[in-house]
DNA sequence: ATGAAAGCGCTAACAG
DNA sequence: CTGTTAGCGCTTTCAT
């Protein structure tokens, strides 16, 4: 691998000016800046990174850590595709992506990941406290997706969690939906609560009554959540629609209502959250809740970028808003008292 | 942030002591060893791991470059679970993962990514030849999964795409199939070829007759699928079972088969590729064909650890075997005619 | 516009 | 077992 005094040799120059022809075009003369990139191209030169972020502090990197009891990591409907925008927004600003899950961050082996040196983090999901709290005592920029930690002056993206439940249970509602269950899902706290409070409220708010039966909670794994939800709709007095807390949960309870004879979206009624890949593999195909996820990952870098770049920021949270991915997974209910299936 | 002359002050030894206590601790004697991590302790010191990559030549990096035609290309129901199981073993070796999509590597921006300095590549499906190359001029380890270029002594992990088709094939002929179809999709050159032709060679294996009318090649898109499935199960002399090259197509495949008033397996049997999640979601379940993908996630990081380490290595192409994941979606013909449908 | 020189934080001979 | 010293490849004052 050639290095800068070899390019410098060979253009007849100094390895200052090398090293500026390559980090500030416009500070090198026209005439000795070619000769140099010539003799660069010759050798197959590349600035080294690694020397480079030695001096500079910086080493170009980002990195994105995985809360791992979030099953699966990467696959993850939501925060696999934030990721996969990271990625994208990343590259295009000429950052490398880490990815570690904090739980193998913690092993002996993956503290030394720690050490990388990057230039700044985005939690997905729940932080890992011992992780979170280094970085900013190192004062490396930080983001958190979907969890807001009880730190001050920490840059949070959050998805509008009230605001898409809400819009569901609405959605519902104007179909002619009265009986409505709630399928929530132990995720983190943070997003559980926020999810169900978000239920709760709507139903007050359009006179809808919370009936306990009607709410389960469960491991978001599609054959959990079909075996509870067909509890649900086998009692007498059943709900006719169902709202589940995510796109995983709702295809759990697409099949559940299936598995006892029920036609989805005929007889019952279901919608997701994410607005995942999920939703068009079900069939039906799931009505479910969006957060552009997109969006989510450019705001992300974005977000670390400006920290980079020393901008201060007044507004360390920001909420993305829900919007309904209509699909065929909801209906007019069929019949107001809901009982006539058995 | 404590650098390392702060740790050999305090402890009152020399920079080069502090260094082998933190890379060889058996050459330093007890006493001293302790002393020197009580020091770094209370500094919160950690080895700076781009000095120590700048002076060892080895960053304690790897890469996972993803072939963006694939697209998803993280949440591809293959390569993202590769991913996953890559992250997890790099990571418990010590070793911190970065991820790459190859057209952003071609940016401007992105080519900085090549002089990160990682000490092996693991590209997923086919690879980008520049890329490729100018790895193996550095003398960088590498290996390909699912792809075999024409370069000699290149390392590669592959499923057995024709044992696999093989496997589908028989698994239908077994139930009473005899009329058999194919989706193929359109992946890269190498998988969509040796797919296709374990497909005819199977056929002609069990004395099963190629029909040309049902066989597709498509978008490996759920919607793309569904038609084009509609077409040939719209035919009067249809088949009575679909083997789909992946499972994305295979979805596509019962959706179409559903719509058409088909009901999967009773009517049309279905079977898919890769044992993705895909195939829980989708109602029935998809019977389909596994490759060990966390397996292949390991052996791919462990195939890099040798080249590092040094190993040479004889064999240079490994192929994973395929197995049936057996499911819902294929069951007995029910009549061998197959046309009393209309 | 360009060069000389001083490091960045660490490892690796080489001494002792 | 431990200290001294010479860099790794690059950027960045400070001169010129």
């Amino acid at each position: 691998m050639a290095t800068i005094s070899d390019v410098a040799n060979m253009a007849g120059v100094s390895i200052a000016t090398v090293s500026r022809a390559f980090s500030e075009p416009d500070m090198v003369s026209p005439s000795t800046r070619k000769r140099i990139h010539d003799a660069a191209d010759t050798l197959k030169y590349r600035p080294n990174a690694i020397a480079r972020a030695m001096v500079t502090k910086r080493t170009g990197n980002l990195a994105f850590i995985i809360y791992s009891k979030q099953a699966p990591a990467i696959m993850n409907p939501f925060y696999g595709a934030v990721l996969e925008s990271v990625v994208s927004a990343a590259t295009k600003e000429g950052y490398g992506m880490f990815i570690a899950t904090d739980t193998e961050l913690n092993t002996a082996a993956g503290k030394l990941m720690l050490q990388k040196q990057v230039d700044g983090i985005i939690f997905s999901s729940k932080p890992d406290y011992e992780i979170l709290s280094s970085a900013k005592a190192n004062n490396t920029p930080v983001v958190l997706i979907n969890h807001e930690p009880d730190m001050p002056k920490t840059h949070c993206l959050l998805s509008d969690d009230y605001g898409g439940i809400r819009i569901a249970v609405r959605h519902l509602a104007e179909l002619g939906h009265e009986k409505i269950g709630f399928v929530s899902g132990t995720f983190t706290d943070f997003i559980r609560t926020r999810r169900y409070h978000g239920f709760l409220q709507a139903l007050g708010e359009l006179g809808l009554r919370f009936v306990p039966e009607w709410f389960i909670e469960c491991e978001p794994a599609i054959e959990v959540a079909t075996k509870a939800v067909i509890k649900i709709l086998s009692l007498i007095d059943r709900p006719t629609a169902l709202v589940c807390a995510n796109d995983t949960l709702a295809v759990g309870a697409v099949k559940g209502a299936q598995r006892l004879g029920f036609s989805v979206p005929e007889d019952i009624s279901v919608t997701g959250f994410d607005d995942s890949v999920l939703c068009t593999v079900c069939e039906p195909e799931l009505t479910s809740i969006r957060i552009d996820k997109d969006k989510m990952g450019k705001l992300a870098v974005e977000c670390l970028m400006s920290q980079i770049s020393g901008v201060t920021q007044t507004n360390y949270v920001r909420t993305l808003t829900a919007t309904l991915a209509l699909r065929s997974s909801s209906a007019k209910v069929r019949n107001l008292n809901g009982g006539s299936h058995e």
